[in-house]
DNA sequence: CAACGGACCTGCCTGC
DNA sequence: TGCAGGCAGGTCCGTT
């Protein structure tokens, strides 16, 4: 569920409630996420300060001294912050116990998130060695894109979201970048100009920007929400919206498959 | 290597 | 009201 946006919201929400906290206990109640949670993991994560709350890609990391978790959210996932004992909920699989009352929750109804220990840089994880540049960052460009779309004949929507290709585009805002650009998301990779991926990396930075600014304005307390906060929706043109009229020109927009996920774009506007 | 399909899960919504 | 089927914001892995 999480797209970008939504865990760089995260991170700024729980970085501040428990940077510099020492953990003091772990409780799993379920270790099957999409990779069993390590059965050491509270013993490496217990009497560890946090150090820095990051991130990379999708995946957050919590820095401790002497090693990193990576925490991904999946589909489903989210983390809050507790300042009391509440009762867990049938999802709540895993709790960061930091002395006192502070705690911190990770729910995840699917399933598909992941929490992964590492010892060394966790740059050089295989999670994350691979992963292309972070797209608000000065290493992300139309230039970028450009040179790694030559020869490539898929679908310029699926290339987008290679996390080999630019870290963290996910199946909303590909859509929504896509549509800014006018580009249509089934034209091959191969097949667009340096200057239209200019344009597209300029809209998929300044799309990725303007959520996390919705999200710190939606999103911002992270602490004691009651239940299901549910995550946060951006203002989106073309996403979810197939039949609805083309906030440019008006005709309807479309729906169609593209690497087995939902794509939505103008017919028009998107060539 | 690029491209594609399957796998991993639960919940929610629709239509019969 | 019950139930089947389709769909969901993400990777990751194996095969072609």
């Amino acid at each position: 569920m999480p797209e970008l946006p939504e865990v760089e919201t995260v991170r700024r929400g729980i970085a501040p409630h428990i940077t510099g906290k020492k953990i003091t206990g772990l409780t799993v109640r379920n270790h099957r996420l999409r990779r069993p949670v390590w059965s050491g993991l509270a013993r490496a994560l217990s009497g560890r300060r946090v150090q820095e709350v990051g991130r990379r890609a999708k995946y957050l990391l919590l820095t401790v001294d002497g090693g990193c978790l990576l925490v991904h959210l999946g589909m489903s996932g989210s983390l809050r912050v507790l300042t009391r004992a509440r009762p867990p909920g049938a999802h709540d699989h895993v709790d960061f116990l930091f002395g006192g009352r502070l705690c911190l929750r990770f729910c995840d109804p699917r399933r598909f998130g992941c929490m992964v220990w590492t010892a060394r840089d966790p740059l050089r994880h295989p999670l994350l060695r691979d992963a292309g540049p972070e797209p608000l960052g000065d290493g992300f460009s139309g230039a970028t894109l450009f040179r790694k779309s030559r020869g490539r004949s898929g679908a310029v929507k699926s290339f987008v979201m290679d996390g080999r290709v630019v870290a963290g585009v996910g199946n909303i805002y590909a859509s929504e970048a896509l549509f800014r650009a006018g580009i249509h998301p089934l034209r091959p990779a191969g097949r667009i100009g340096k200057a239209r991926y200019d344009k597209l990396a300029f809209d998929i930075k300044t799309v990725l920007a303007e959520a996390i600014t919705a999200g710190g304005t939606t999103l911002r307390d992270f602490v004691n929400s009651a239940g299901d906060r549910g995550y946060f929706t951006p203002r989106l043109q073309v996403y979810d919206r197939a039949g609805l009229p083309c906030p440019r020109c008006s005709r309807p927009l479309r729906r169609t498959v593209s690497g087995q996920r939902s794509t939505f774009y103008c017919g028009g506007c998107q060539r």
